[in-house]
RNA sequence: GCGGAUGUGGCGGAACUGGCAGACGCGCCGGACUUAGAAUCCGGUGUCCACGACGUGAAGGUUCAAAUCCUUUCAUCCGCACCA
């Protein structure tokens, strides 16, 4: 038996899809459609990491599969490139970002076809290309035109390393997520796009999409929708109001003091009235410039009373004290809460610290010892006495509207996104500021604005994006009164690109539309989105927003971008930690590839374990998937013609067809029926499939062929080669073959026999056998014993009970 | 603190959703072929006081029957974190 040698056959096949466009997916077809999409790729300066593989591979068999099974597949790949960690690695080795980004791009998409990955290449995109971002460009004007996106001052995170602000969803934690050190609060002007108006949209998408509910879960935890209502306490000689939400108003007789974030804006506007107004802006510094990680670690609770004003209580007109702290937030409700200690923990907390009077309101606990969260009866409030806490929230809340006083009000934890960078590498913003006519935006005919060269295009602490640097492309006329003005130059965050790219891939070379209105009708959404669970609370939310928004102005036909969402686990190393340049425990695939070769190396990955767990990673194993190979080339030995019929081969055949199906991409719509991403089974029923063959040392024609292309998906360059040698024809053009559930049937099943359910034995039985004869069986193999009683599951199993 | 995930041989992992635990693979042991090794092939391989008993992190429970369901508990990992 020649030796198989994967090095030619891998190229000789890579570079026939090459030049054939073999995954071309078609525009408009009469095959029913299949849009795949797996995140695509920030391409770094050191090439693919296994991660990489991880999360693609098993794409790249749905798309294969797939397309064997009569679908048009739409499988493309692209570079999601401007941001942080090219400008980042192209300052370290003193290169143009653009020149890096189109190295690192090369390398990759070598890299890729080294690893015979069936993209479309004819789509690829690049979000730093003109021809791309002149549509993100355009969907920003969409949204400023629509009052979706505005310029105001905000206190916002701030990376003092990477010297930009960011938004939320970029410092979860208080880190930043580049550079992963610590952001701060800092007051800026940030150009915020609307998404809090899109939360209701969001929530129901999340509903609507097919995905785990733990990621359900943290989508909406990250929304944090929370129903409640908004309370307008009055300040004592004054006619301010102070607004507070609370998703308690059942407990505003239990109100002992109110608090106010720091920066509330309450504080300034009466600093006269404030006798210790100095006191409090010390204080205000203080809790600013705390990082929201040394916050977040410093549980002990601080705060100043501000001296000088009171509030009143609505319900019962008693005078209580408002304070400053640092643990009420300013961007999360109006920034001030009406505290009850009694039923807070946090207040309680507070009020045991500042020796504030606790007032009991709900019954139940002991608030001598803790506060009390849970459910109860009201007391100690007049008007709501007697009431359960749900019937008091609603008496409560009207006593307060009919007062006005308060109104109900649903509150959401997702801010809007501050949407500029103080950096380079992004796409420029297309408005331009002046002074007459404050922000223009520039004719969509005049799109793409394009990013200017720069020799020093490195951040500085001014507060102002490095295009500033660039005067003659800064200083403009202004569109609208033709006086002097300027651009912005600030540029847009990395996400921008990312967060409608899979429209483009339905028609990349629009020069005249993002994308033509048939061709996403024809598309439609992606019948299945993978990638990393990192992004479920960034990049999944912005793209659900820009989606949600490009629906809503007619721009998509359909609501969702994605109707399904499955997450890929992570690759660890061998001693369980998380994989990456900085820890220094990278593996290079492509050392494993040039040893093992893509389809070894394919197999081996998808063996290794399920889709959606954490691996670490080994080439322990690999060997096995290398053994496995030499087998199917050997196969052409143990080949007979097809007058050879056996029923062993046939229900084998069958069986290993089946899981396939069932086991790679199921149609199901109840994911709870759903047995698929299970590639590491599917890989074992191959095996077995062999075993059979092997033991009886034989296969037929017809099984090798079906054989073949079962795995083509996995193994595509060695069953393409088989398939031409034997077959003279090309593989993928062949149809997946179907199982036949009447070949499974077994003529003869063995099933166990239990005593008191103890194994004793096993019986063999045909199917449907009638249930005495089975039971006659059984007994003869426990010999002498009267049954008490006898449990029959029909052709599984006996179990008597003696 | 809140939320989620995971726990099965020496190892990676299976188990049709309550029905013979350990599929498939690695590793290991023995054998064949070889001057020898590599490769390949054949056989074996959960544990133990071995015609039996015990075994799915631990302890209870439900059931004729539990890795799977219930209660309690331990460990590891991962999110979120003062959200009013």
């Amino acid at each position: 038996m020649s030796d198989y040698d994967f090095k030619k056959v891998e190229e000789k096949w890579q570079s026939i899809w090459a030049n054939s466009n073999a995954f071309r997916a078609e525009d408009f077809s009469d095959k029913p459609k299949f849009y795949v999409l797996t995140e695509f790729f920030g391409p770094s300066g050191s090439g693919i990491h296994l991660g990489h593989v991880k999360a693609f591979t098993p794409t790249e068999v749905i798309a294969r599969y797939k397309r064997l099974k009569g679908y048009n597949v739409l499988y493309p790949a692209g570079w999601d490139a401007f941001g942080l960690p090219t400008e980042n690695y192209a300052l370290k080795v003193k290169k143009d970002p653009q020149t890096v980004t189109s190295d690192n791009i090369q390398i990759f998409k070598n890299q890729l076809t080294k690893l015979g990955f069936s993209f479309d290449w004819s789509r690829e995109v690049d979000t730093t290309s003109p021809e791309y971002y002149k549509w993100t460009q355009w969907i920003f004007l969409q949204l400023f035109k629509k009052g979706m996106a505005y310029k105001a001052d905000g206190v916002v995170n701030f990376c003092p390393k990477c010297k930009t602000i960011l938004s939320n969803e970029d410092s979860q934690g208080g880190i930043c997520d580049r550079c992963k050190g610590g952001v701060v609060q800092a007051k800026r002007s940030v150009w915020y796009l609307r998404m809090k108006d899109y939360s209701e949209k969001m929530l129901a998408a999340i509903d609507e999409i097919d995905m785990k509910p733990n990621l359900k879960d943290s989508q909406r935890n990250w929304i944090g929708k929370s129903a409640g209502a908004e309370i307008f306490f009055d300040i004592e000689g004054t006619r301010e109001q102070l607004k507070i939400f609370t998703t308690r108003p059942d407990t505003l007789y239990g109100v002992t003091y109110m608090a106010v974030a720091p920066e509330h804006d309450l504080i300034e506007k009466y600093a006269k009235k404030i006798t210790n107004i100095k006191q409090l802006r010390a204080y205000k510094t203080a809790a600013v410039k705390k990082s929201a990680e040394a916050r977040a670690a410093n549980k002990e609770k601080t705060g100043v009373l501000i001296e000088g004003l009171r509030a009143i209580n609505p319900a019962n007109g008693a005078s209580i004290p408002i304070f400053a702290a640092d643990y009420v937030m300013t961007g999360y409700g109006t920034g001030a809460i009406m505290a009850v200690p009694a039923h807070d923990t946090r207040d309680y907390e507070f009020a045991k610290k500042f020796d504030l009077p606790i007032i009991q309101v709900i019954s139940g606990g002991d608030i001598s010892k803790e506060a009390y969260t849970g459910d109860g009866i009201l007391v100690n409030s007049k008007l709501i006495n007697g009431l359960t806490v749900d019937a008091a929230k609603q008496k409560i809340t009207e006593f307060l509207v009919k007062k006005g006083q308060g109104e109900k009000k649903i509150n959401y934890k997702m801010q809007d996104w501050p949407f500029n960078r103080q950096r380079y590498w992004g796409e420029p913003f297309p408005i331009i500021l002046c002074d007459s006519c404050g922000f223009v935006a520039l004719d969509e005919n005049v799109l793409p604005l394009t990013l200017p060269a720069l020799k020093d295009y490195s951040p500085d602490e001014s507060g102002d994006g490095p295009l500033k640097k660039a005067k003659e492309w800064v200083e403009v006329k202004c569109p609208k009164c033709g006086k002097s003005a300027r651009r912005e130059t600030d540029t847009m965050p990395n996400w921008a690109g990312s967060s409608w790219y899979w429209l483009r891939f339905l028609d990349p070379h629009n020069a005249a539309q993002f994308a033509s209105p048939e061709k996403l009708a024809y598309w439609g959404a992606a019948d299945l989105y993978t990638g990393g669970t990192e992004h479920v609370t960034r990049h999944m939310l912005y793209a659900s927003f820009w989606h949600n928004f490009l629906y809503d102005i007619k721009a998509v036909p359909h609501r969702l971008p994605f109707t399904r969402r499955m997450c890929n686990g992570l690759i660890l190393d061998e001693t369980g930690r998380k994989m990456g340049k900085s820890s220094g425990n990278a593996i290079d695939p492509i050392t494993v590839l040039a040893q093992y070769g893509a389809d070894a190396f394919r197999l081996h990955i998808l063996f290794m374990g399920d889709y959606e767990q954490n691996t670490a990673w080994t080439l322990e194993g690999i060997n096995g998937c290398t053994s496995f190979l030499k087998r199917v080339w050997g196969l052409k030995q143990l080949m007979r013609d097809d007058s050879t019929v056996s029923k062993a081969h046939e229900r084998a055949l069958h069986q290993m067809i089946k899981r396939a199906e069932l086991g790679i991409i199921s149609d199901e719509k109840d994911c709870e029926k759903r047995e698929d991403f299970k590639f590491n089974t599917v890989i074992a029923g191959f095996m077995e499939f062999m075993n059979t063959v092997r033991k009886s040392n034989y296969i037929t024609k017809e099984e090798l062929r079906q054989y073949l292309i079962v795995m083509n998906p996995f193994i595509p360059h060695i069953t393409s080669e088989l398939y031409s040698q034997i077959f003279n024809k090309d593989i993928l053009s062949e149809r997946y073959p179907e199982y036949d559930e009447s070949k499974l049937i077994e003529t003869e099943i063995e099933i166990p026999v239990q005593l008191c359910g103890k194994l004793k034995g096993v019986i063999k039985i045909q199917p449907n056998e009638p249930q005495d004869a089975v039971e006659k069986k059984a007994l003869q193999v426990l010999g002498g014993i009267t049954p008490k009683k006898i449990i029959y599951i029909k052709d599984k199993i006996i179990n008597i009970i003696g």
